[in-house]
RNA sequence: GCCGAGGUGGCGGAACCGGCAGACGCGGCCGACUUAAAAUCGGCUGCCCGCAAGGGCGUGCGAGUUCAAAUCUCGCCCUCGGCACCA
């Protein structure tokens, strides 16, 4: 083994050169130890002499071993925080982990033992791999969100929330997942409906359940104003949120033999144009007034089918989908623009939980109205129609929506154009009492309830006497019990565990029980980044002080399968705690990107259960970290991700070894070579020594702005592209020279946030060779472009004729439009083609760097 | 069906503003070094025709705008992600 402190080359040295072999497994552990020594990144946050930076990267949930995709999320951002410290500012860039969650009780479930232990041993081993990258992560601040000290504020926040009227507890249909319970409606996926977690299909529940009002935020969360995240996200959460606009409208059922009528059934509607082609009604299973309307002949079928919506599973009703189902009541309703009864039908087409839970069909202008009407031979009236096609019949709902429709079969607003009717309509109801305009949005409050063990406990007591009754603040945190006994079940061991459940009411000092439903963990994500910045203090969630210098955080980076649930509540939380006086930001996160997805080798997500993990520790001990982490930049545009192919990796391999060699020993000729090599293009000495130094700052400008816009892949291709041109003149007489040496310098600086051991390596091997004291390339400045040195003093311009490559021409920096003209105009090239012809025009494009030549005929 | 992202050599990808298509890397072929191999170094490598000089064709498909289109417009096809009867 060699040591590596000595200088590798002597300079000017002739002959076969003898330098260290790059051994990373030797460097990196090296270095990582003496940072960590000299708490090179440790992170002042009291210190505002410099400008900070919070840098973020979405902490991961702990399930054992970090994958290949841990490390292809968190190293351009590591890269990015280095490339901010290198440019002076007081960067923050801290890791957790997002420790409660399903497969820690799945794990612990199957082997009998605790969730903690598991979760903790997995950390403790996922700390090792993060160090093993080289990450600037300053450990001093971790979260661990299933420590006592971090979810006893998920406790009190849940307290304040409630005090204001942002927690409540309501019995209503619920997703339950057989595996996990209650789902947030964010957590039920794709078209099947099945949980985001164990894949399974999704049910309905009837269940009491704490939610959270995250619907009072609808509007200032379709306002993306002020912060820089990807349009995609914009457009998911926009879409997620759902806002429509239009009107609730009152219709009355009517009086006949088996009930007395008068009850209101409100609607909400879209398209209050149509109201008039309102031929029917149909009510939601669930919705209140089923009961009441059902003639006592209509029972036993209305109840079958009403039994039978509840029972199904959402998988089901999308089977039966194709053919819509429903039943009459018996009832009728009242339209209330012109008094026309029309029959009420109930149908799991409409949903409970949206609008009003009932709607005014109208088949004609409604597809679902319109398939439905069909099946059950209900009425079809036109009430909108083109120009000319008033009394076209109707094949299929006429749902265009035009500018140019009109109202017909409308009574006294027929013939009004479609809009305009509306907004009439909408108004003489509304003097009436009988509509009002309104907004209905999709998203629906967040289900907060977990029936699981492993996740922070609701604070809430239920007392025969007092009823809910919230934990007081100083009772806090409500632990878990440290046992925990599944007894061979999936159900939550807390509705078992007598000592938990057993509790003094804190009103009336009577027995009482505990809440045994625990949070659903993305309350933990929701505001970790606050956390951080004072991870262990114990009179108060956060740091008000530090809190308002350092957030919102500057830069967040992570996944965009996150857009609906964790990017979506933690700007709930932060609009949350604004309005709970804690502080005075209204989204936590400024600027956003989404990197892509590494996949496993067969395209599919890396799992455990599917074989196609990438361990980074195989890769890390065969090619060194820096070597993983420039691949991992290399392989393609950072959001886009893509399947886990290890091909490519050796030659990101190759060129460390080459800056390596380049660095150590310019005068290298392998091997034996003793005589300095020749120019390349019978250059001259100044000539070359003068294309280092513009290669070096070309590249310097270059991959300054590929870190800016977060280009790592063509970063690291210019990287090198400049150690294949210094490659050209190692051993040539001009390397080693003070343009070479530059050169050198600027290659590891730029290299140094991305592959931070063999630069620091080299650097400290270089002071050390010119006999200057150590210090770190890590706290060296970012280099200033030399513009002038950067500017090539001649270019190569291409030449077209009629939109064809011809030619091509070298010219000086400064040439003036008519020289270049006549200089082309005067190759032979050209001339022969042009064959006596003169041109009909000549276009010098874009500052000079193209001719075309164009000539007819 | 609706919304979003994308489609470029054998492969990953580059070309950011309409201006040399294929940077950089992998793979492949040839050569140097070596007893040999590995490593290293050098050259070639979009497809077709041609000994060559050179020419033709090429960015999913089809039209269009332009001196000039991977890039802009229109119409299609395909892949991936999201949504899922939202009245």
């Amino acid at each position: 083994m060699t040591t590596t402190s000595e200088p590798g080359t002597k300079a000017g040295g002739r002959g076969r050169s003898r330098i260290d072999r790059y051994e990373p497994t030797v460097i990196e552990p090296k270095w990582q130890q003496r940072w960590d020594e000299l708490g090179l990144y440790e992170t002042d946050l009291e210190d505002t002499s410099r400008p900070k930076s919070y840098i973020l990267t979405m902490y991961p949930y702990p399930s054992g071993d970090l994958h290949i995709g841990h490390w292809y999320i968190v190293t351009p951002t590591d890269a990015l925080a280095r490339f901010h410290r290198m440019h002076g500012e007081n960067v923050f860039f801290p890791i957790g982990f997002d420790a409660f969650g399903l497969p820690a009780e799945n794990a612990a479930i199957k082997n009998g033992i605790n969730p903690l232990d598991w979760t903790m041993r997995n950390i403790e081993h996922e700390r090792t791999q993060f160090r093993s990258m080289g990450a600037v992560f300053d450990w001093r601040y971790e979260v661990v969100t299933c420590e006592p000290e971090f979810y006893r504020w998920n406790q009190w926040f849940f307290l304040r929330l409630l005090e204001h009227g942002l927690a409540y507890r309501r019995r209503s249909p619920v997703d339950w997942c057989p595996n996990d319970g209650t789902l947030a409606r964010e957590q039920v996926e794709g078209a099947d409906r099945h949980c985001w977690r164990c894949g399974m299909p999704v049910e309905k529940r009837d269940l009491e359940q704490w939610y959270l009002r995250t619907t009072n935020y609808a509007d200032e969360l379709l306002d993306f104003s002020g912060i820089d995240w990807p349009e995609p996200i914009k457009v998911q959460q926009t879409n997620w949120i759902g806002r429509s606009e239009g009107a609730e409208v009152v219709f009355t059922t009517a009086p006949d033999d088996a009930q007395p009528g008068g009850d209101e059934l409100r609607v909400f509607t879209t398209r209050p144009d149509t109201l008039f082609g309102a031929t029917f009604m149909v009510l939601a299973p669930e919705h209140p007034l089923v009961a009441t309307l059902t003639h006592p002949d209509r029972r036993a079928e209305v109840d079958a089918y009403v039994a039978a919506a509840a029972r199904r599973t959402e998988i089901e009703r999308l089977s039966t989908e194709r053919e819509k189902t429903g039943v009459f009541t018996g009832s009728y309703a009242i339209n209330p623009v012109d008094d026309e009864r029309i029959p009420i039908w109930i149908a799991d087409y409409v949903l409970g939980g949206y609008g009003t839970g009932a709607i005014m069909a109208v088949p004609a202008h409604d597809e679902r109205d319109f398939a439905f009407a069909q099946r059950f031979g209900l009425a079809i009236r036109r009430v909108v129609a083109a120009p000319g096609t008033d009394d076209e019949p109707l094949d299929a709902a006429f749902v265009s929506h035009a500018d140019d429709e009109h109202l017909v079969n409308s009574g006294e607003f027929s013939g009004l154009p479609a809009d305009e009717g509306g907004r009439r309509i909408v108004n003489a109801l509304s003097k009436r009492g009988l509509a009002k305009a309104t907004v209905t949005y999709r998203l629906r409050d967040w289900t907060f309830s977990r029936q699981r063990y492993w996740g922070t406990p609701i604070p809430i007591i239920y007392c025969d006497r007092d009823g809910v009754v919230p934990v007081p603040d100083a009772d806090l945190p409500v632990r878990l019990p440290d046992t925990v006994d599944y007894g061979g079940r999936g159900e939550n061991p807390l509705n078992h565990d007598e000592s938990f459940l057993r509790v003094e009411c804190p009103r009336c000092g009577g027995p009482a029980r505990r809440e045994t439903d625990t949070m659903d963990t993305f309350v933990d994500s929701s505001w970790y980044w606050f956390r951080y910045l004072s991870p262990h203090k114990d009179d108060g969630p956060i740091d008000r002080e530090l809190v308002a210098r350092w957030t919102p955080v500057d830069q967040y980076t992570g996944g965009a399968e996150h857009a609906v649930m964790h990017l979506l509540y933690s700007r709930f939380w932060t609009k949350a705690m604004r309005d709970l006086g804690l502080v005075d930001q209204d989204e936590p996160f400024k600027r956003l990107f989404n990197q892509g997805q590494i996949l496993g080798a067969d395209g599919e997500r890396m799992s455990k259960s599917r074989g196609n993990v990438q361990d980074p520790d195989d890769l890390v001990a065969k090619y060194g970290a820096d070597s993983v982490r420039l691949f991992l930049m290399f392989m393609g545009p950072w959001d886009q991700g893509g399947p886990w192919s290890e091909t490519g990796i050796e030659g990101v391999y190759r060129f460390v070894r080459r800056v390596w060699a380049l660095a150590l020993d310019p005068h290298g000729r392998e091997p034996g070579e003793g005589s300095a090599g020749p120019l390349p293009d019978g250059q001259d000495e100044s000539a070359a020594r003068a294309a280092i130094r513009s290669a070096a700052h070309r590249t310097l400008r270059d991959v300054t702005q590929d870190y800016e816009g977060f280009r790592f892949n063509t970063m690291v291709a210019k990287l090198m592209e400049l150690v294949n041109v210094l490659q050209r003149y190692r051993g040539t007489s001009v390397a080693g020279l003070s343009e070479w040496d530059e050169a050198i310098s600027l290659l590891l600086l730029m290299l140094a946030p991305a592959a931070p051991h063999v630069s620091e390596e080299l650097w400290a091997r270089r002071l050390d060779a010119r006999g200057e004291e150590w210090r770190s390339i890590h706290t060296e400045p970012w280099p200033v472009v030399d513009e002038r040195a950067a500017a090539a003093e001649t270019y190569e311009v291409p030449i077209q004729v009629n939109g064809k490559l011809r030619d091509r021409i070298e010219v000086p920096t400064g040439i003036s439009e008519i020289e270049l003209e006549q200089l082309v105009l005067a190759r032979e090239r050209v001339r022969e083609l042009l064959a006596g012809r003169t041109p009909d025009r000549v276009i010098v494009a874009g500052g000079r760097r193209l001719v075309n030549v164009v000539v007819r005929g």
